[in-house]
RNA sequence: GGAGAGUUGGCAGAGCGGUCGAUUGCGGCAGUCUUGAAAACUGUUGAGGUGUUAAAGCCUCCUGGGGUUCGAAUCCCUAACUCUCCGCCA
């Protein structure tokens, strides 16, 4: 949620850069500028009334304690003509509360200066290409998923059995395969000094709003009717709430957590040959990086999510490529996001296994997640995460670039995790 | 699932419907003492809004929502959550 006391400071400036998110949004800032005034100019009409109020009630209580009934009742009588004065004024005040708020949930976050322009996929700039590890296929290279049957590995008939389709069933050496990689991750994090934490991986409404998945956005989250919780789309969202409603020291900052989770998103509408196999599942297992920053820091610590996830990459020997998104492409609440994507030799395409972003102060503002600087008023921090990173995608690599003639070959750094050298 | 109890400031824990934003303890911060630290003592210590050069002042907030009243942390209704006992269970 952007900041009411900067829209009402930087009028032009929020339109404008709404507009690199290719959003017109004159009306609506108009809208709340208009409201925000007249908000303030009820409130402080109300809160005169409101102290006069209480004065009264302070005189009526000292007046019946010396006997002076009279004078009482002359008090108490304007007081209850106060009193629906009152009334109606706070009603008007709320009201215009409500409508204010119900513009500004729905305005996305302010890009940074540094988006560049752009509606599409297409418009993204291509930051960093490392084709280092770049495989060397032949024509009769097979696409993951018929690996995955050939190995006997991943089985997504059987999962449409028990779910549906994009819920997968890991088999023998894949199944040990996704455990290798969590682990891996989750070590590597660890000694990137980011905490561990195991979340839970249904969220109620507040937690949604927080992070910015509600209102709007429920369509692609799984919903738990009964109990009106939600799936995790990713772990961002319980992990970043653990801070909601708090305000922590300056000088714990930043704060670093990682997490696995299971994640669970509807994709409504998807279909195609672009979701087969692991490109796009219902459920897929993720390793996420939270920070919560200082306003000051948090853009060298993107850059330091970043680095920390393309080394990941290069561990892995995966050949890659870091995107900075434009405008039209960026998610709701971010400010500035990175996406890598790694080479997946099979398919012939670039497939996005991780998402870095600053949200600056606009998860924060929801979450009213704040700092302290000694005894100075409490600010809101900034908040970062990034996948680090999703499963599936870098198995579809895996699996395609490692491809021989004997079986598919693992990387050196994932041995030690998985225990063999080569699915056959 | 059944029965009962509760939800107050960072934590613990008071609070006859009328100077209660709230007693007290702990913790935190500052000071005295000390070579330094500890202890002891003293002071200070919630959030949001409005306002101001800065303050003062004023308003709101005692889980959320609604109600009664001139006046509510205190009474009533309601929702959520927590705890205890019983049942069930990985």
């Amino acid at each position: 949620m952007i900041q009411l006391a900067y829209i009402r400071e930087n009028k032009q400036d929020v339109i404008a850069r709404l507009a690199v998110k290719n959003m017109d949004a004159t009306h609506d800032i108009e809208e709340i500028y208009t409201l925000d005034i007249e908000k303030r100019r009820i409130q402080t009409e109300l809160e005169m009334l409101l102290a006069e109020q209480n004065a009264l009630a302070k005189q009526i209580g000292e007046l019946f304690k010396s006997g002076k009934k009279a004078e009482a009742e002359d008090l108490r009588n304007r007081s209850t003509a106060i009193k629906e004065t009152c009334k109606s004024l706070e009603e008007k005040q709320t009201e215009l509360e409500e409508q204010i708020k119900a513009i500004l949930i729905r305005l996305p976050n302010l890009p940074s200066p540094q988006v560049p322009a752009g509606k599409t996929a297409e418009d993204n700039e291509v930051f960093l290409l490392d084709e280092h590890f770049m495989p060397k296929l032949d024509d009769a290279a097979l696409p993951h998923w018929e690996l995955a049957t050939k190995y006997d590995i991943i089985d997504f008939e059987l999962g449409n059995k028990i779910a549906g389709a994009g819920f997968p069933v890991y088999k023998g050496m894949g199944a040990k395969l996704q455990r290798a990689l969590i682990n891996f991750f989750l070590d590597n994090a660890g000694r990137a000094g980011y905490t561990e934490v195991q979340p839970p991986i249904l969220i109620n409404e507040d937690s949604g709003f927080g992070t910015g998945q509600l209102p709007d956005k429920e369509g692609q989250m799984y919903h738990v009717g009964l109990d009106n919780l939600y799936l995790i789309p990713t772990a961002e969202v319980p992990v970043t709430n653990i801070f909601r409603d708090t305000i922590v020291k300056a000088e714990d900052l930043p704060i670093k957590c990682t997490a696995y989770t299971p994640c669970f998103r509807r994709e409504a509408g998807s279909y195609g040959a672009h979701v087969r196999g692991l490109n796009r599942l219902h459920q897929f297992d993720k390793v996420e990086i939270v920070q919560i920053a200082h306003p000051d820091h948090s853009y060298e610590i993107l850059n330091d999510m970043r680095t920390y996830v393309t080394g990941l990459l290069k561990l892995l020997e995966l050949p890659y490529r870091v995107l900075k998104l434009c405008g039209g492409d960026m998610s709701f609440a971010s400010a500035l996001t990175y996406d890598m994507e790694v080479w997946s030799g099979a398919q012939k395409r670039w497939l996005e296994v991780s998402s870095v972003s600053n949200f600056e102060s606009f998860q924060a503002n929801r979450l009213k997640l704040r700092y302290r600087e000694g005894n100075a008023k409490p600010v809101l921090a900034h908040t970062l995460n990034g996948s680090a990173l999703a499963l599936p995608r870098i198995v579809a690599a895996l699996l395609e670039n490692n491809q021989e003639k004997d079986g598919i070959r693992i990387p050196a750094v994932l041995i030690p995790y998985t225990g063999f050298d080569k699915i056959k």
